[in-house]
RNA sequence: GCCGGAGUGGCGGAAUUGGCAUACGCACAGGACUUAAAAUCCUGCACUCGUAAGGGUUUGAGGGUUCGAGUCCCUCCUCCGGCACCA
């Protein structure tokens, strides 16, 4: 037999599985389903180890769960539509469809060159009319339900991008694509009231623990955001208006000594009109603007306010309060509006002190009372009410339901719960993107497209300006429309639709992709949906993930659905790492898939990435692993080898096959061991890097079993059919992980149809047991000694043969025996003084 | 500050239910084969005392529960991620 060349191998199945479509999916209602999905890649060029590692992993449990019978749907396409394909169109002179299209051609060469398990039927591309004509679809679904609407807004401007951002896709005051600094700026634009589903995202949140990672989990909470308080009104003296404010603390009403608006409160410059602070106010509002957003928002800068003339009334003591205007108050978190106690809250706390404002204490803790003259720290945890009237005497956590109750009765404010989360803004100047079907009409307004118009193409004609400003606008072929209702002269909206729109519904195109009569099929949507494993990185923890939960929520509502949730579970995969750092262009620590799998073969490449960390791990690159795995396969080639003409003499497989033979009884032990630990390693744990190493220990034992194979004398029918087991049960666990090596070595066994479907390995546990077992004997909890006891031995006999040990004997004889505890099957711990 | 995750050999990591800590792989060292090298195979490899047999110590630190703790509880430290002048 030749030596292992992958070379040969991979390529000859690749297309074997291509020709006989070995990975479509078709829908079966007598099968049950499994959905598999990774996150569909963006076209930028070449695949990434990142890409090797997240549809390496993906695919290990797609063909997994074929050969467990299941009926699985493994599909593959491109999030197509962005801003690099235009910024690569304005650099290389190439339009943004051509560099797409060309970089997807390249890109699925190369994942067929891993030998992924996919329906290559269902590839779909979101830059495609065949698909942006169903986003565009859902936009008006989402119209006609009220979830869409327009509105002049401070927006997150990238410069860089010449485009608006969502606030999901400002990190850190920067670009999440171009990490450019992010500037206000007021403007128009159509935004998703993803806060009416708010409650729902987070209470979905729940349902997904155990199933989801804890880490995505808390991170969409976070961003979403709950708090909950009470809404009051606060009356402003002397004139008819009341300022709102939002409280998480309302028991702390009594202690509100002064109000704080944001500077942009529309109030603050109206109360301060006529009074001797005017001027001021005036001066301070337009410093604060000029301020850079991400030094005002933080902890660090300094607090400054201005006293804008006017008081408000406490509704609860009577008393005048001041009413201030302060830059760490937020415009767009609650009302804009705080009532401030500073004796409770440390800013407030600190801003009282620097203006001289009175503070008073209406909590005190339990033990040491508090000093208002010389308070430097807020008490802002529970404690029992005082100064509060009525309330005096109750643990603070109580009186906050008792204080709105009591708001609610007399008519000035209520209960109330405050989101972080905002609505989700979709609207993007830029070229590269879905066109939002929308006509505006001087006579009619805003009119959506019809649904029997779609697609609204994207003009391909264009040309670029060098800044990346949209040729839509000016475009009079795309823009100059009727008006769908009128007829009269109307123009076209000529923003595009953020691409998060087209990621967030692609999974249930994927189950009838090819559909033109609608966005999917009901029968396909239920049969298919929820995706039962989605594979993905963390970075779309907020963004991708909690955008799709959104859309399936509104897809629920809408009746298309019945699932709550897109994705049953979440397995978020690390990064690939090099020399401590992210593999990425800039940092020069790239490893190209493309020569790995030159020097190595696609089976190398994907064995290593997936034992060289757990997958939810960050992996650190390691050239000397890689040689490691390659080293492992031509082991296992050369074990092969070594067996195939006993194997292949052989008859097949009966059921009451016996041996004597130690030998023979431990190996078929190995196998069936290994059968359990690969089995629970892929389908309950997700831990690929101790499967594969539970088959390497495998293959080592082959080893170790060829050299007594040789000197073993009843080399009978029986001996090799066990044998026959071993190997053609090894070759299905390394089937997920090695396609192309398995597919080969079971060819080579004489099998004529391909490994895809044949079923997985069937754990017997009673060719696991021995009949002598090991048992550790310890004092006092330290392992002394090791006995090896017939299976059948009794607690007592165990008991007895573990205190006649001779060297146990030795090391107890001065000492007493307090207690022996018998953990059948394991040790035997004896207790001494 | 709040929330989540983690901390185990020289390195990546294992220990699934409280029961032999360090599986598997890498690196390293020695040996076999070879004129030589590569490849391959064999042996060793947590730390420490010891020629050895054997002993002691060790899962970020310190306590606790238990016959027995990497695993459970308490206090603390460090690192990673998220949110945050959020009212």
């Amino acid at each position: 037999m030749p030596k292992y060349d992958f070379k040969s191998i991979e390529p000859k199945w690749q297309s074997y599985w291509e020709k006989n479509k070995s990975f479509k999916a078709e829908r079966n209602s007598s099968k049950k389903k499994y959905y598999l999905l990774e996150m569909f890649p963006y076209p930028s060029g070449k695949i990434h180890m990142g890409h090797v590692r997240n549809y390496g992993i993906g695919d290990v449990v797609a063909r997994f769960m074929r050969m467990k019978g299941f009926n699985v749907l493994h599909p593959i396409g491109w999030d197509a539509f962005g801003l690099p394909a235009e910024n690569a169109a304005i650099q290389n002179k190439k339009h943004p469809a051509q560099w797409t299209e060309d970089n997807i051609s390249t890109m699925q060469t190369q994942l067929r060159s891993l030998g992924l398990s996919y329906d290559w039927d269902r590839e779909i591309a979101t830059c495609r009319p065949e698909y942006y004509r169903w986003s565009q679809w859902c936009f008006l679904k989402f119209y006609e339900k009220g979830l869409v609407y327009r509105k002049k807004s401070q927006v997150n401007w990238c410069n860089a991008c010449n485009t608006v951002l969502a606030n999901e896709q400002v990190i850190d005051g920067c670009c999440w694509r171009c990490d450019g600094e992010v500037e206000d700026r007021f403007q128009e634009g159509w935004f998703f009231k993803i806060t009416d589903y708010a409650d729902r995202l987070l209470e979905g949140c729940k349902h997904l623990s155990g199933k989801w990672p804890e880490q995505v989990l808390t991170m969409q909470s976070n961003w979403i955001g709950k708090s909950y308080g009470a809404e009051i009104d606060f009356k402003i003296k002397g004139k008819n208006e009341t300022i709102k404010v939002f409280t998480t603390r309302p028991d702390t009403l009594y202690g509100a000594t002064f109000m704080v608006l944001a500077p942009e409160h529309p109030l603050v410059t109206q109360l301060s009109l006529g009074t001797n602070q005017e001027i001021e106010v005036g001066k301070f509002v337009n410093k604060v603007k000029q301020e850079d957003k991400l030094e005002r928002t933080s902890e660090k800068g300094e607090k400054k306010g201005v006293f804008t003339g006017a008081y408000a009334v406490n509704p609860l003591t009577g008393e005048d309060i001041s009413v201030w205007s302060a830059n760490f108050v937020l415009m767009d978190y609650g009302t804009g509006a705080i009532m401030s106690v500073p004796a409770h809250d440390q800013r407030d706390l600190d801003f009282a002190r620097k203006y001289s404002l009175p503070i008073r204490v209406v909590i005190q803790p339990k033990d040491s009372p508090l000093d208002e003259s010389n308070m430097t720290e807020a008490f802002s945890t529970n404690g029992i009410m005082v100064n509060s009237g009525s309330f005096n005497g109750l643990a603070s956590e109580e009186a906050k339901k008792k204080v709105c109750e009591h708001l609610e009765d007399i008519k000035i404010g209520k209960a109330s719960v405050n989101f972080r989360l905002r609505d989700w803004g979709v609207s993007r100047q830029r070229y590269w993107g879905t066109p939002i079907p929308i006509v505006r009409c001087d006579e009619c307004g805003l009119v959506p497209v019809p649904e029997d118009e779609l697609p609204v193409q994207l003009p391909l004609d264009v040309k670029l300006g060098d800044r990346g400003q949209s040729p839509l606008t000016t475009l009079a072929k795309f823009y100059k429309t009727q008006c769908p209702k009128c007829g009269n002269l109307a123009r076209r909206e000529t923003d595009t639709l953020d691409t998060f729109v087209c990621s967030s519904w692609y999974f249930n195109r994927f189950t009838s992709a090819k559909n033109n009569q609608s966005a999917f099929n009901k029968d396909d949507l239920d049969y298919w949906m929820p995706v039962d494993q989605y594979v993905g990185g963390i970075e779309h923890a907020i963004l991708h993930l909690l955008y799709s939960r959104f859309f399936h929520l509104v897809f629920k509502d809408l009746g298309f659905i019945k699932s709550d949730e897109p994705f049953d579970r979440l397995l978020t995969q690390g990064m690939v790492i090099k020399d401590g750092a992210k593999m990425s262009k800039s940092k020069g620590n790239v490893i190209d898939p493309d020569e790995i799998i030159q020097n190595y073969g696609a089976d190398t490449a994907r064995l290593f990435i997936l034992f060289a960390a757990p997958p939810s791990k960050d992996l650190e690159w390691s050239d000397q692993g890689v040689e490691g795995c390659y080293r492992f396969l031509k082991r296992v080639w050369k074990i092969f080898d070594d067996f195939i003409i006993d194997i292949k003499s052989a008859g097949s497989i009966t059921k009451d096959y016996k041996t004597d033979s130690k030998e023979l009884l431990e190996l078929r032990r190995v196998t069936h061991v290994t059968i359990g630990r690969v089995t629970d390693d892929i389908q309950i744990r997700m831990q690929f890097n101790t499967a594969i190493a539970a088959i390497m220990e495998f293959v080592n034992h082959l080893y170790t079993f060829r050299d007594s194979w040789l000197l073993l004398k009843d080399n009978d029918d029986c001996s090799r059919l066990i044998v026959k087991e071993s190997f053609e049960t090894l070759i299905l666990l390394l089937a997920p992980f090695a396609p192309h090596i398995a597919e080969e070595m079971w060819s080579l066994l004489g099998h004529k149809t391909s490994i895809v479907q044949v079923e997985w390995p069937v754990f017997n546990k009673d060719f696991t047991t021995t009949e002598e077992l090991l048992i550790v004997v310890q004092l006092n909890g330290k392992v002394r000694q090791r006995i090896t006891v017939s299976a059948s031995a009794s607690q007592e006999v165990i008991k007895s043969l573990a205190l006649n040990d001779s060297k146990i004997k030795e090391q107890t004889k001065d000492r007493e025996i307090k207690k022996v505890i018998v953990v059948p099957g394991k040790l035997v711990n004896i207790v001494v003084k």
